[in-house]
DNA sequence: GCCAACGTTGGC
DNA sequence: GCCAACGTTGGC
């Protein structure tokens, strides 16, 4: 399943991911962020989102490996790897004018930093 | 910078 | 176990 992962851009972009080819993403203390952390598996799509800052999706990553670490297993080690910036970048106005994010956790729970999507909003945002 | 929406914490 | 207080996120 493709996830929608946000971060603030003053502080990681999608341009220091670009820059750095992988990264771990950390920092998640959201249990119900961390449940789809868990659950993500090696090359799943994600797209990358800035909040605070932009408030737009900017560009796509992919799940290059999950692990545990071994002192505490209920964290997830998630590397992600740079794909592509957008064409287009979607910006919050335009997701919340789709029909397609009426149900999403992204407005429903905005607060939430890991949102699933499903493969209809993950097109409509890369192609759409 | 403000504040709404939640999540978490801690006193009882 | 309830709930007030506090902290965090993120839109505006």
């Amino acid at each position: 399943m493709p996830y929608l992962l946000k971060t603030e851009p003053d502080k990681y972009s999608f341009d220091n991911l670009l820059r750095d080819g992988e990264t771990v993403w950390d920092g998640i203390k959201n249990n119900q962020a961390l449940i789809s952390l868990r659950s993500m598996k090696k090359g799943e799509k994600l797209v990358i989102y800035h909040s605070n800052v932009g408030k737009a999706a900017v560009g796509t990553a992919r799940v290059v490996s999950n692990t545990t670490d071994a002192d505490d297993p209920k964290t997830p080690i998630v590397r992600i790897k740079a794909e592509k910036r957008l064409k287009r970048e979607k910006t919050l106005a335009e997701l919340r004018e789709s029909p397609l994010f009426t149900d999403s956790l992204l407005f429903r729970q905005f607060r939430l930093s890991v949102v699933p999507l499903t493969d209809a909003q993950y097109d409509w945002l890369v192609h759409g």
